[in-house]
DNA sequence: GCAAAAGTGTTGTGTCTACACCCATGT
DNA sequence: ACATGGGTGTAGACACAACACTTTTGC
């Protein structure tokens, strides 16, 4: 018991890459009660004189050695009083994206689980870390936030995959070819890959001009005259 | 000073009303230091046993007699060290909408204050409102969030002037009427508006078919091929 | 030559803006 | 009659999915 008159306040974050071919998050085995040998979110407490992102980045550093991570946003607050068992605990939730083929050491309790297999998971751990994947799902369509998952270069196949991958059904890659060129999402850098044994055209290679969340197509339906 | 290990937590909200044509946002004037006199956002101290909705609501509820919000919705955690110069706070802002034409009583130091003349707020305060007005921005593109700005009944050029008013900018009554009808946001209610003097014809009165948050336009360019 | 993989051309569909035009009412 | 405000018809721009076809390589 930490004590009475505030909540104590974690920040959790939703780490997720795509590894073999499909989306995984980041889970560590915990190590204490509450839920002692679920699979949890990584992260901590709050400490006086930090930001909530201070401390999730502190946190995944120091406990997962993943420095790696290409995008963090937050997601939400949660709040509900009996999300911890013992404690008075609030717990703000971040989303946090590494690019496919970093692969980070990880402490013997820390492991990937593709979404396809989550174990059960501690507290409210996995209402947030779907919500985690909604969140990339959606700005997958309006954002420019496929460079936090892609490396630095790479061809439309790969980006393709890695797409297929995150939202869970097939793309064509020619229209996600032209869809993120129109939009100047990614450029070519004039590079060609060579192609595999068994032939075929060698692969334009592409990179994204943006390292940073922009958002990329405004969708407003309700847009500003145009002349004026 | 409440006390050492851990932050106070407070839960705010940006309450944004159209009166007069603009859009207002609600304000009271803090009685006590710090930032004594500033306007700030309405809310408090988070309590044991309650969650943050219900604390915002609660909070709403009792200052400022506003029972009619239409829509609340959790914007962001703040948890700058330095946001408040005495005491170890974290924040978690909402944003609340109330239809046009209701009016609340308020206490004496309270207040509605249109964008275009905000005072300085206390705080983060000011960030806070302008993020509330920019996620109802966003979401009238591709949500029916109008249903919390507009009354129960409406004609089409009463809600053009509500989205005018939110969005900023002018917008055009026959493509309001055509997109919000082709989404099946609103509906007909088959009455008739009389004109009003000098004439006119009668306008279709129009309500919103739900009154929860709902998203309309899934905007999803890469969406999955259609055939399966 | 042939298979494999990458990339382009083209067609059709749906959604949106803009603007001309028609409708129903008060004076 | 005609001004006023509401509503419909329609054309053009654009973004997208789907799919046929062409290009460039390895064997």
């Amino acid at each position: 018991m930490r004590q009475s008159t505030n909540p104590t306040h974690v920040s959790l974050a939703a780490v997720l890459q795509i590894r073999d071919g499909a989306l995984q998050a980041l889970l560590w085995q915990r190590a204490r009660e509450p839920f002692l040998g679920a699979w949890s979110l990584p992260g901590g407490y709050l400490e006086r004189g930090e930001t909530l992102e201070r401390s999730i980045r502190t946190h995944l550093a120091a406990k997962v050695d993943v420095r790696e991570v290409a995008h963090l946003e937050q997601l939400e607050t949660l709040s509900e009083p009996a999300r911890h068992p013992q404690e008075w605990q609030v717990a703000t939730a971040y989303l946090g994206l590494v690019p496919t083929g970093v692969d980070p050491e990880l402490p013997a309790d820390t492991a990937w689980h593709p979404f396809s297999r989550l174990p059960e998971l501690a507290f409210d751990h996995r209402e947030i870390t779907l919500a985690g994947r909604e969140r990339l799902r959606a700005k997958l369509s309006y954002t420019n936030i496929g460079f936090a998952l892609a490396p630095a270069e790479f061809t439309i196949s790969e980006l393709r995959e890695l797409y297929a991958a995150a939202l869970g059904h097939d793309i064509s890659a020619t229209n996600l070819q032209r869809v993120l060129l129109r939009r100047g999402v990614i450029e070519a850098t004039g590079e060609r890959r060579a192609p595999g044994r068994g032939g075929g055209r060698p692969a334009a290679v592409f990179r994204f001009r943006a390292r940073r969340l922009e958002v990329t197509d405004e969708f407003a339906v309700l847009r500003p005259p145009a002349n004026k």
